[in-house]
RNA sequence: UCCACAGUAGCUCAAUGGCAGAGCAAUCGGCUGUUAACCGAUGGGUUGUAGGUUCGAGUCCUACCUGUGGAGCCA
């Protein structure tokens, strides 16, 4: 019995016989020739079968195999730069035994096109597909990536919940569930207990899945999105800027040393990542908003000029991130937004409580607002002033005001949208690919 | 919630108000170190639902359902 390995094994392996255990990915049959594409989770390899040289057996079991049958093959390794479609490049397999596990018949995914809701409903197939593959071996790695550099530097990792007594940022998008009798609610954020953490424990991060009940239809929401949300006593809204920078520029260094092989089958365009290097540009929102203004007098098509109309005080719709961001070749920071549009518990500038010191992070290429952050307010009158001003029961958070009763320090803090992340990396058109199970609205099978 | 577009074979799509079609997939045969292979044959339909107009509706009208793209909202 020949020594069983991974795909991502097989260029160690040239010229030995070697057993895979997988699924048939593909499959071409000629008079003379087998080419049977088999995939095993780690890469795909084409495994070829001469017929004069093979058995009735292994040629009545090749010609039953089928889409997506499970298999375990044996064959010989070869090196052969014309096997381009193997992942890695360049490797097949001489078959030289199959044991059929299951035959699998009309796997409902052929090679062709597929519509956008025959996939969804097939998501939990079309995972097997190799664009998806790719998607998902990237965002592990993403993942991966971010909380070893936060561990690396003193974050401590300290879990938020998801069920929670009170809203954490905006109402009107909650989804309510029925917690014996009581009502309670999906977190939008871990926020607001990361604050009680990094009080605790300095430096922290929560990441976990987070739930928004919005009725939106755009490429850019999901209604459940996992959120990456670093924590840190004592630092101001610049020194949040440089650890973002770092943090992403060395996420996306890893994800180019990594994901040669899954960025090509993605066909995503390496220049763009290859410009993402710390510092990025820094603008205030006046800035922004004055340059949003240049581009609107610029536009000349009527329908995109509407898009761009913007007056100070306004939040940023897709379209002005979008005109901002193209401004630069790596992701931008605007800061100082106006206090009014952003949360309750952010920090005013000082002599200028108009705007307030947050910063969001907008990806290049139209991705969007991928992370979004602040300083939070820690004086306490200020802090009870504005939960009172923003008509927040002060009973449901007086847990949260005790922070600012005990110890209160300086901090700050960002969220991290992982599927904006994965999708900007990746370069999709839609995140409902940047994670294995998107629920978007009116859609939550599988 | 609003705006636009769409729903026909397993999938992707055609069809001036006038016989329900093609490609792919499936099945069978042929051919070829193939790469979304190629060639031939066969099977495959309650045209989203309900109503209406008409001699006649996939096509026109009304309502509803579902989906896609976008807006608002947001990470």
């Amino acid at each position: 019995m020949a020594a069983a390995i991974t795909i991502s094994q097989i260029a160690q392996h040239v010229g030995e016989e070697v057993t895979l255990r997988g699924w048939v990915y593909d499959k071409t049959e000629t008079k003379k020739v087998f080419f049977v594409m088999f995939r095993d989770g780690t890469g795909l390899v084409q495994g070829v079968g001469f017929k004069p040289d093979l058995s009735e057996a292994l040629i009545a079991q090749l010609t039953a195999l089928t889409q997506e049958s499970a298999v375990v093959v044996t064959g010989v390794v070869q090196a052969n730069p014309k096997a381009e479609k193997s992942v890695p490049h360049g490797y097949e397999l001489t078959i030289t035994a199959v044991e059929v596990l299951q035959v699998a018949s009309d796997y409902p995914i052929t090679p062709k096109e597929h519509g956008t809701d025959f996939l969804m409903d097939n998501r939990h197939l079309w995972l097997r597909s190799k664009r998806q593959w790719a998607i998902m071996r990237i965002r592990a790695t993403i993942v991966h990536t971010l909380r070893n550099w936060l561990d690396d530097r003193g974050f401590l990792l300290v879990d938020t919940p998801i069920i929670t007594p009170t809203a954490g940022e905006n109402t009107t998008n909650l989804f309510e569930i029925d917690y014996f009798g009581e009502p309670a609610y999906l977190a939008q954020t871990g926020q607001l207990y990361n604050e009680a953490n990094m009080m605790a424990f300095g430096k922290v991060y929560c990441f976990g899945p987070t739930f928004r009940a919005e009725k939106s239809k755009t490429r850019r929401h999901l209604m459940e999105f996992w959120m990456l949300e670093p924590e840190i006593a004592h630092c101001t809204l610049e020194e949040l800027m440089d650890i973002e920078e770092q943090m992403i520029a060395h996420v996306v260094s890893a994800v180019l040393e990594k994901h040669q092989p899954e960025l090509a089958i993605l066909e995503r365009d390496l220049s763009r990542l290859e410009a993402i290097k710390a510092p990025f540009a820094r603008i205030s929102y006046d800035e922004a908003v004055k340059r949003i203004q240049a581009a609107y007098e610029a536009e000349t098509d009527p329908e995109r000029k509407e898009f761009l109309k913007i007056e100070w005080g306004d939040d940023f719709g897709g379209a002005h991130e979008t005109a901002v961001a193209e401004m630069f070749d790596r992701p931008v920071f605007v800061y100082h937004y106006p206090t009014a549009v952003k949360a309750f518990y952010m920090q005013p500038v000082e002599g200028r409580p108009e705007v307030c010191r947050s910063v969001d992070l907008l990806a290049p290429e139209g991705y969007g607002e991928v992370t979004g952050g602040s300083e939070r307010i820690f004086d306490v009158a200020l802090m009870d002033e504005r939960v009172k001003n923003f008509g927040i029961d002060p009973n449901a958070y007086s847990w949260y005001l005790d922070l600012r009763r005990f110890g209160s320090v300086p901090h700050a803090g960002f969220g991290l949208g992982l599927e904006r992340t994965v999708a900007w990396i990746c370069g999709l058109d839609h995140l409902r690919e940047a994670i294995p199970y998107a629920r978007i609205l009116n859609r939550k099978y599988p």
